[in-house]
RNA sequence: GGCCCGAUAGCUCAGUUGGUAGAGCAGCGGAUUGAAAAUCCGCGUGUCCCUGGUUCGAAUCCGGGUCGGGCCA
């Protein structure tokens, strides 16, 4: 049996070329490209999401694009759950896996494994969105004073996903995440990945760019075709603003303006995450 | 040509009776293991158009310019 060779994962912002960098390393080590993007995994939002093109898909096989159907729901534990199989599937074979994208999260899965702590609630969700911070604060530090004190505060999502544990578990989050998280540091020796850092004024010329082609190239018509359909995908960067667009409400040019706007702000956030993984090869591009 | 209005942060604008200025958006930095292209936290970046004057002190009041908009010719 061959030895199976680690997977090659490429992060970025959004807009910093890397489905063309993928594409190449696909060619030199024979590789299979393999998505690692939130939203690329949607079916129907290929060119709001930026997918490759099935012109760039030519030659070399791609995993997990358009898999999902636009009204179901995923979170990190699902790509996991999906992404594993491939990956060792595409080991089987000889092959290298690559994994491209910007969804820190996501990939984080892959990389690090999931915690053991359980997976989300919608019932319970939709429970919590219906109290205030303030009500879940409390029942937080009433429970569990430690995580009440270390949780951002002002992120019901994430006061919400502490509380969620807790109500789930009926164990404290802060200890259950205790011990975990802590064997990272032998674990990012064995990962190999490139972050492709691009200027910060050339990627705002490349997202200007894309953002104007994206709009003439169909994602209008994506997000219209889509109108009936609620989920998971509404919140790609650019619904919110071709919907009211397409309502009237704002023109053509303030939508492509507010879109760009939108998608810098993203890119600088992934920045940030990808500057905290140490383990990442840093590539100016 | 005459009269009127405006000029303050990258943009749109606010600024009380004179005490060297602040909002939104943009921008910048950060957090982030099960909604993550989500969500949240922090930061004001300034020849107050120029110039002379009044005043202890001018973004603010007065004179003269410049530029932009409007009205009348």
């Amino acid at each position: 049996m061959p030895k199976a060779v680690s997977p090659l994962f490429v992060c970025g912002a959004t807009a910093s070329g890397k489905t063309a960098y993928a594409l190449r390393m696909a060619e030199e080590l024979g590789g299979e490209i393999v998505n690692g993007d939130a939203f690329q995994l949607f079916r129907g939002i290929e060119i709001l999401s930026a997918a490759p093109s099935e012109e760039e898909k030519k030659g070399f096989h791609h995993h997990l694009f358009g898999v999902l159907e636009p009204g179901e729901s995923c979170d990190a534990g699902r790509y996991f759950e999906m992404a594993m199989p491939v990956i060792s599937e595409i080991q089987s074979r000889g092959k290298t896996p690559i994994v491209v994208g910007g969804s820190g999260l996501y990939l984080k899965f892959l990389t690090h494994g999931p915690s053991p702590l359980p997976k989300g609630d919608e019932k319970m969700r939709a429970e919590m969105d219906g109290q205030t911070l303030e009500e879940l604060l409390a029942e937080l530090e009433a429970i569990d004073p430690v995580e009440a004190a270390q949780v951002n505060r002002g992120n019901k999502r994430y006061v919400s996903r502490s509380l969620e544990i807790c109500r789930l578990t009926g164990e404290k989050v802060s200890e259950l995440r205790d011990g975990w998280e802590k064997k990272t540091q032998e674990l990012e020796k064995t990962l190999r990945g490139v972050w492709l850092i691009r200027e910060r004024l050339d990627l705002h010329e490349r997202i200007a760019l894309r953002t104007k082609q994206m709009l003439s190239r169909g994602a209008i018509e994506e997000v219209s075709a889509l109108a009936e359909i609620y989920g998971n995908w509404e919140k790609a960067i650019g619904v919110k603003e071709i919907r009211r667009f397409l309502s009237g409400e704002i023109s053509r040019k303030e939508c492509e303006e507010l879109i760009v706007f939108a998608t810098r702000q993203y890119a600088k956030r992934q920045e940030t995450w990808f500057r905290r993984e140490k383990w990442l090869e840093q590539l100016e591009i």
